[in-house]
DNA sequence: TCATTTATCTGACTATAGTCAGATACTCCT
DNA sequence: AGGAGTATCTGACTATAGTCAGATAAATGA
C-alpha cells in the first residue's frame, strides 16, 4: 500500500474521491434552478457581494453573471442594489425567500456530507476528518501565490497590521511610526514586499530592504497563525531570498525577538548563523546573517 | 484548529480542493474534443471496454453515448467493432493516433498533479499523499455498497474464490465440492449471500445460512486484503447480522481457523464469545456465538 | 470640462449536455 | 421457430453554458 509516486496518489484520490463525491454537488440541483444560477446563489448567501467580485469568485463571464443575476431577481431570490459608495457597481444578496433557499441548500448539501459519513465508525470518522484537515491545509499551502505590493497597499496594511497587533501580543511592542518610516525602505529600486494570498486573503508576508552594499536585510516576515506548520515559513523565506538576490544582495541579515521561538528556529533550520548586534532596533534581541550562495 | 463536526471538515475540503483541484480537470481540455468526448477517450484508454460499461462508468444515456462514441470513431481517435461473443454488445478500443492522444492526456494531467505538489516539502508531499491514501480508503470504505447475489452468480464465486485462494494460503485447507454443498444452503429461503461492491468490484463477502431453529450461522467472511483496516468487517458482521435476524435467527454461531487471526479479533470485538465445537468442520478449530438483541 | 476608464448590461450567437421515443439487430428461452 | 428481452443506434428535441461585440452609465484624472 505503499505508494512511491505522490502525483499518483493525488490523482488516483481525485479520480476516486470526484466520482464519489460528486453526488455532493447534486445537491446544488433540485431546486428548481439551474448548476450556474444555484452556485451563484449559494455564494451570494455566503456573503452578500458586488457582481464584479461574485463574477471573479466563480470565474463568470460578465453578460452571463448579469443574465444569472436577473434570473434569480426575477425569481425573488436576490435583490441587486447600487453600491452607494461606486454607484456603478451593483450588490447583490438574497431576499428572505432567497435566505429560505439558501438555508435548503445548506441542509441538502450538509445532509449529504452526513450520508457520506455515516457508515463510518465514529474513530473513523475522526480519522478521515483528521486527513482532510491535513491534505486540506497542505493543499491550500502549496496554492498560496506570492505577490508583489506596494507596502502602503491595502493588502500590505491588512497584513502588517495583523503581524504588528501578534508582536504586541508576544512581548513589549511598540510600533508607533514604523509603518511610514519602513514603507519608503520595503519599495522597488531599493526593497520589495511581498504578500502571500489565499483566497483573496492575506495569509503571510514580508520584506526586503538594501541596508549596504550587497547586503539585504529580511523585514516584517509573518505567516497567520491557522497557516503555520504548513511550510510557508520555508517558502516566503526562500522568496525573499530570491528577492534580495535580484535587488543584488551577497548577503542577507535579519533581527528578531526572542520571543518569537518558531521563527527562530525557522531561520536556523534554513540556514541563519546568529550575529552580533546590526541596528539599534529596540524590539531586536537575536541578530542572523546567511550568505546567499 | 480541532473540529468537532467531520461533516464540516468534510464541507469544507470538498470547496476548499475543489477549487483549487478543479484546475486538474481542465487537463480533460485543450485535446479540441468537449469535456465529455475526452472523458470517454480517457475511459476507453484505461481500458477498452463494452459500450454498455463505459455507459455505466460514466453515467451516460444511451444515446448521448453513441453519439460521442461515433464522434470519437469519426476523428479516428477510437474504433468500435462488435463483441464476438455477443454481437449485439459492441467494444471501443483506441487506435494509435486514439492511444497517442490518450498518453497525451496522461501527461497533461500528471503535469497538473506535479505543479500542485511542486512548492511542497518531500516531507510534505508524503505527508499529503499518506492523508490522501488514507482519506481514500476511509471514503471508498464509506461508499461500499452491500449486493445480496446468488451465491452461484459470478460476482459470489469471484468473491469466494479468492475467499478459498486466501484460506489455501493461509493453512492446510481444502475447498473440494464445497462450492456446492454451501451454494444450497447459502440463498432464500433460508440464507443469504452478500458481496461488497466498490467500483463494480467485489471488495469484501459473507453468507449466513439457517443451521436449526432459531440458529443462523455465518458462512465465508472474507474482506479484500487491500480494503482491511477501513472497518469494513464490521460492517459487513453487523449486515450479515441483520440478515440472520430476518431469517428468524435469534443467536448466530461461526467457525473460524486459530490461523485467521485478525478475523478472531474482529468476532470478539464485535461481541461473540467462544462456544464448543458445534459442527464437524475439519478446518474449524475456534467457534463462537453471539446472542441477537 | 471632457476624454478615459470602469462596472454592468443587452443582444446575438454557438456548442455542449442531456433527454426521450422509437427503430434495428442480435440473443435467449421455450 | 417465434416471442421476449437486450444492446445499440437514430432522430428530434430542450436547456444550459459560455462567448463576444457593443451599449450605457457612473467615476476618474488631466
Amino acid at each position: 500500500m505503499i505508494e512511491a509516486d505522490p502525483a499518483v496518489t493525488v490523482r488516483r484520490f481525485n479520480r476516486s474521491y470526484t466520482q464519489r463525491i460528486g453526488a455532493l454537488e447534486d445537491s446544488f440541483l433540485g431546486l428548481g434552478l439551474p448548476l450556474g444560477a444555484t452556485r451563484l446563489l449559494f455564494e451570494i448567501g455566503v456573503q452578500p457581494a458586488t457582481v464584479q467580485t461574485l463574477r471573479v469568485r466563480l470565474g463568470l463571464d460578465s453578460g452571463y453573471a448579469s443574465r444569472l443575476l436577473r434570473r434569480l431577481a426575477e425569481d425573488g431570490l436576490v435583490e441587486v442594489t447600487a453600491d452607494p459608495a461606486d454607484r456603478r457597481r451593483r450588490v447583490a444578496s438574497l431576499t428572505a425567500i432567497g435566505r429560505q433557499r439558501w438555508i435548503e441548500l445548506e441542509a441538502r448539501s450538509d445532509a449529504k456530507a452526513r450520508a457520506l459519513l455515516e457508515p463510518l465508525t465514529e474513530h473513523q470518522r475522526s480519522r478521515l476528518a483528521a486527513c482532510l484537515t491535513e491534505a486540506d491545509l497542505l493543499v491550500r499551502a502549496a496554492t498560496v501565490t506570492f505577490e508583489e505590493v506596494d507596502p502602503a497597499s491595502p493588502a500590505a496594511r491588512e497584513a502588517t497590521g495583523m503581524y504588528f497587533a501578534e508582536l504586541r501580543h508576544r512581548f513589549d511592542f511598540d510600533d508607533a511610526g514604523l509603518d511610514r518610516r519602513d514603507a519608503q525602505a520595503l519599495r522597488p529600486p531599493g526593497g520589495v514586499f511581498v504578500v502571500a494570498v489565499s483566497d483573496g486573503e492575506a495569509v503571510a508576508c514580508g520584506g526586503v530592504q538594501t541596508i549596504g552594499a550587497g547586503v539585504g536585510e529580511i523585514k516584517r516576515m509573518w505567516v497567520r497563525e491557522t497557516w503555520r506548520g504548513a511550510g510557508l515559513g520555508g517558502r516566503l523565506l526562500r522568496h525573499l531570498e530570491d528577492c534580495a538576490r535580484h535587488l543584488g544582495s551577497l548577503v542577507v541579515r535579519l533581527d528578531t525577538n526572542e520571543a518569537l521561538t518558531e521563527a527562530i528556529g525557522l531561520y536556523e533550520r534554513a540556514g541563519y548563523r546568529p550575529i552580533g548586534r546590526y541596528n539599534d532596533n529596540p524590539h531586536a534581541t537575536h541578530f542572523f546573517e546567511k550568505p546567499l550562495a
